[in-house]
DNA sequence: ACCGGCAAGATTGCATACAGTATACGGACA
DNA sequence: TGTCCGTATACTGTATGCAATCTTGCCGGT
């Protein structure tokens, strides 16, 4: 892959198939580009530390080094990426010390999360968390490692949105999706415990259960980052 | 003021009086550009909903679009304003509804930042706190409202840099500011318990009581969030 | 052999130029 | 008079160009 879906002079066809009826704004280059970059630090084709040179990426991605630049910019404020003033960008290397916090940040957050799930959900928001229960459940009787993780993110990422809140939530998914690139190296042993937290969880925001949905919650996030924490301290053995 | 101090091409003396020891790369425009627009938002120069052409902004800053451009798109993923594709940069509206999911999340943060703080809390720390108490009870003996909004963000920011946790006080940085932003311009009637609970956290936090701490704390944001909201449904009257 | 300075190449940061889209205005037609 | 359509203008999005700066490697001195 040597260029982007250029999706943007895609000719729209005269009120085709009655598709498209939102204005659909063409969106920016730079969007793409953010997208297609984060993509590759996420997957480790880009390695933590890398220097990222414009008119690589530019050439690579088949655009102009601006949009490239623009994308750079955001994915520093995001967390992906550090900008060395007159040395370009790198790569975020991630600390030990930086998981911990943003682990610990995503506890509270998502304890928050929980709760005002548990106040908010309808019957139709219970049915979707089940079914998203469901897939990971599949997943991990499948052992299929890569559905299993973005089941994971699914079901974070519904509970957060139940809650209404969408500045919480919006943290929520920026926090959740570094967390889940630091961790994902270490081995995931605790899948099935964790699963049984999930269900859990949702009992408790079936019930509307505010109190005790955000004790899960928290015990849930807390069990993961000591499991995080042990990894990385019986790593060297 | 029509153009921005241009430090860029600022000739460094050759190791003129022991002067800037450390690298000191020189900071970028966008940096200023960034700084100078949100001020201008914050103080209201430039009105939420106010279209704001880059080639404006350009000229009167002095320097060409390019900078402006990276400068609104941080601004935008910080929430200050909207980037419409192909229409440009809206200064960001609040909403009601915005305002009180904002809060909500500040008072969760800045619980468990007090918590933090009541346990990495040094002798130094609390000496610091206080200080800053004490530049807040001046000010409002002075009744100083500019001094007062100030010395609140700084005590509820040397908080947060206790915590020791980079991650959870950038995050209550960025929050607090738009808070702030959206509540300031309502009348702020509840100084004097505000400080007062200012008081008990400092004292719970130099206890090292961290339930106590987070207790304060949270009944502290709360009583923000509540005064917000009879502000605001008073407000028609 | 090691250190400091110097020059060449590489790369960023900023400025300018061009292309494409959205909005506003005005005239033709019902 | 009101509405629709076409054109003109304004502005954004992208590309390219230029100057300043950083980095690297080489050379001379010690």
């Amino acid at each position: 892959m040597t260029s982007l879906p250029s999706g943007r002079r895609a000719a729209r066809g005269p009120l085709s198939a009655a598709a498209s009826r939102r204005v659909e704004r063409p969106a920016p280059l730079r969007q793409a580009v953010y997208d297609a970059l984060l993509e590759l630090i996420v997957n480790r084709t880009l390695a933590p530390g890398q220097h990222l040179v414009e008119a690589e990426l530019a050439e690579y991605l088949g655009v102009s080094r601006q949009p490239v630049r623009e994308a750079l910019q955001r994915l520093q404020t995001d967390g992906w990426v550090d900008l060395r003033p007159a040395q370009g960008a790198f790569v975020h290397t991630p600390t030990e010390e930086e998981a911990d916090q943003l682990l610990a940040v995503r506890s509270v957050l998502e304890t928050y999360s929980a709760k005002l799930a548990a106040e908010h959900a309808t019957a139709q928001d219970v049915k979707q968390l089940k079914k998203l229960q469901k897939a990971g459940e599949d997943a991990l009787a499948a052992a299929d490692v890569d559905r299993l993780v973005e089941a994971n993110a699914n079901l974070h990422a519904a509970v957060a949105s139940i809650g209404r809140n969408k500045v919480l939530s919006e943290m929520i998914g920026l926090v959740d999706r570094r967390v889940r690139w630091y961790y994902t190296p270490i081995a995931r042993p605790r899948s099935r415990d964790s699963w049984n937290e999930h269900a859990e969880l949702i009992a408790a925001i079936a019930d509307g259960d505010a109190e005790r949905a955000g004790e899960v919650m928290h015990r849930h996030a807390e069990q993961t980052r000591q499991t995080y924490h042990d990894q990385k301290t019986t790593e060297g053995n």
